[in-house]
DNA sequence: GTCATATTTCAACTTTCCTTGTATTGTTGA
DNA sequence: TCAACAATACAAGGAAAGTTGAAATATGAC
């Protein structure tokens, strides 16, 4: 992964709305959640959570499908992942005190 | 942590250019380096390199002090691991899948 | 004091992002 | 098919962030 890519990642984490969409799906599980149940959970009109979503989708941390009316977005955690790794292992050189918060 | 301060320190970080600062603040280790080492160890200007040392001092991810004529930055651990930690143990419900990114 | 070095500050410009409201698309059930 | 509902797409406005180059500040050497 690159600066680049975890940066643009990050840029999607970097912002209270889609912080609080995210463990919103994160609580939801494997699931997922719909996009008008995410909104009313943070308080977002639907446009609003539409954006951010879409945002969040871009930077691939959640999936997307439809039922039926409903567009479900579900979380990835590998993603979540990924950009963590990213920091502690290459960008922060594996540092043990950084790890140790992980535990 | 709120999920504002944590949005400000993930702002913060997403960004290349200062990615790489923050990489090589931290290989630098507890000693820091000067600005104008940072600036030239991921090639950007003396300008540049301390718009984004301020960026990443305000969302205190580094120290700063004087040290003669240079000021020598150096990354603050404990600041990175607790925005991590806000992500993996508030944020995502302490998902075992997370915490295994970080071991 | 004067000069050179290291860094910051400032202003101007450009780009990007967030919000809001409205229009549009896709889906269900009568 | 038509009406109602869920969500997205789009455009406009304003706010925030990044880049650049020049000027200003602070420090050390002479």
């Amino acid at each position: 992964m690159t600066d680049g890519q975890a940066a643009a990642v990050l840029g999607a984490l970097a912002d209270p709305t889609r912080l609080a969409m995210l463990r919103h799906l994160v609580r939801a599980g494997p699931e997922g959640a719909a996009a008008g149940t995410s909104a009313e959970a943070v308080g977002a009109t639907p446009s609003r959570a539409s954006f951010h979503l879409k945002a969040l989708e871009r930077a691939g941390l959640v999936t997307c499908r439809r039922d039926g009316r409903s567009m479900i977005y579900a979380a990835r955690m590998d993603a979540l992942g990924a950009v963590i790794s990213h920091i502690v292992d290459d960008c922060c050189a594996g540092s043990p005190a950084l790890r140790a918060c992980c535990r």
